[in-house]
DNA sequence: GTGAAAGCGCTAACAG
DNA sequence: CTGTTAGCGCTTTCAC
């Protein structure tokens, strides 16, 4: 039934069988607007078609069209990542890969290492559009170097400044002051993982807290000492960060707030107070794609989107 | 300094600016051995190609090798997949990423819908090593219908039988073993998570619990109802699911199977019990699909890895 | 309505 | 040592 064995059939082959040229097959397969076929004829490919079992390159339609059909998921990665920063990753690559293969694209994720980030992947592959993830600013600079233009590009949770690229991240600012209302009582400290370390800055300053006070996790065993040393209550931003403190702290002390998008983690955590976000981050970043797509002359509306906290 | 805005470089463009032909601008860009090139040429060529900022157009390249260079992972996904399912699968994706990623090739990642699995991305982009995750035996059916043969395919996380395909699993037989032997006292439950439901199905009968001892996690709330029931002590598969229990049942009367490839996670349940995994699943994985490319005569040594506790 | 043919960018014989 | 050339599989313009 199905010759699995052998070679894959081509364009070339169908149009044999169906007694047509490789142009009307494409026509027929592709449905091509402008194009009139009748249908005994298209019948008759389509037949020929599923008989030989036929797929197309897409390689080979790439190069023809200028489009791959592919989007990349870029992940910048520390060479020393944790694995709270990893799982905290991972929702948003998840539902972008179902949202961009529910959109007919093929995925393509790749991990940059961020001391020496090559983008080349971009234009090797033709990406028709790149999702960078946790890129820094000097990642940028090194990319926006030679990039091919005119490829939509968007930058998550990345802390940059430059208004080359779109962004889309968490309104850190509005969540924090959630926070502090949620918990009547002044916040006095602040732990965050370097994926937020940005934000930690900014938040520090929101807050008033001197240095001393704020966090930035490098490795787990930072966090008991500090956390020891806290009086007051606290801010802990990426769930996994809220668990693992909950063994050195009463989680009533402080709230989390959910960067790292599974906040039915903190369901173990009997009392706890947190913050979640709009799940929509994975939207939004595919929404700015596309207006980039359209708009490129005007570009979309906003330069960086802001989630916010629900 | 860069015309990034104009066309890309091609070889052809190289060519013409080294004054040489495009064959020998291939010669030289990929170092092919057979053919002596001068230094002299050589450097102009190189010169050009990054004077030019040349990137290869990979999808010419991959028509004319027959190679994309691309490695799937396939994720079969259930319409009503949970959180902690979900979580279970994302280490392996990460770390296999990673591993091929280094190796050299660009990785694409897809989801399947577990009830209409289309496996065509294999011959579309015509991948050259397929990895295939939380595979149920009907959704392999499918499979081996019309699938390219000769494309390394590996199985990891997938009940199934047909001998067609290679596998990498855990070894869950040995960690039950290994738990009721580490807990002095007998194991008088068992929750898994869907993911491992075969599992939970073999383990049942090892361990001869009664069906209605055993739970298959589908929703959440199923949870504090069954272990509201015990009054011995169990084994739970998946941390997440480890986790989720703690807010019903004592820690200490239970030992979790550390299948979602997060042990960390349990860092926060003091007191805890456990059973870790080799850490070698995407090796295992990887050897196999490296096995599956050169002995593709005789096969691999093992149609089936087990990863055993540690 | 349908087909011939010129690419897309790169590789790999095969000549010279 | 280097260039010519014939594809790889598909799209698309332009004739018939």
């Amino acid at each position: 039934m199905n010759k699995s064995g052998g070679k894959k059939a081509t364009m070339k082959d169908i149009a044999k069988a169906a007694q047509v040229s490789v142009a009307t097959v494409s026509y027929v397969l592709n449905n091509v607007s402008g194009q009139t076929i009748p249908g005994e004829t298209r019948q008759r490919v389509l037949d020929a078609a599923s008989e030989l079992n036929y797929v197309p390159n897409l390689a080979a339609r790439s190069l023809s069209k200028r489009q791959s059909g592919l989007a990349g998921i870029l992940v910048n990665r520390q060479p020393d990542e944790q694995w709270w920063e990893r799982a905290a990753y991972t929702p948003f690559i998840d539902a972008m890969e179902r949202e961009l293969t529910s959109l007919g694209y093929h995925v393509v994720l790749s991990s940059l290492d961020a001391k020496a980030p090559n983008m080349d992947i971009i234009a090797e592959r033709k990406l028709d559009a790149v999702f960078v993830l946790g890129a820094l600013q000097d990642t940028f600079h090194q990319i926006s170097r030679h990039f091919p233009t005119g490829v939509p590009l968007v930058a998550i949770d990345s802390p940059i400044e430059d208004p080359l690229f779109y962004r889309v991240q968490y309104d850190y600012e509005r969540a924090a002051l959630a926070a502090t209302e949620q918990n009547s009582k002044p916040c006095s400290f602040l732990v965050a993982d370097r994926g937020s370390m940005d934000a930690a800055a900014q938040l520090g300053t929101l807050l008033s807290l001197p240095p001393s006070q704020v966090l930035v996790l490098e490795t787990e065993d930072q966090l008991q000492p500090f956390l020891a040393r806290q009086t007051g209550d606290g801010i802990i931003l990426n769930e996994y960060v809220g668990l693992l403190a909950s063994r050195w702290m009463n989680p009533t002390r402080y709230t989390v707030l959910c960067t790292a998008g599974t906040p039915e983690l903190l369901h173990s955590l009997p009392r706890s107070s947190s913050v979640l976000f709009e799940d929509r981050k994975h939207l939004a970043a595919l929404e700015l794609m596309q207006s980039l797509r359209n708009d490129s002359y005007s570009g979309p509306p906003d330069k960086c989107v802001l989630i916010k906290p629900r």
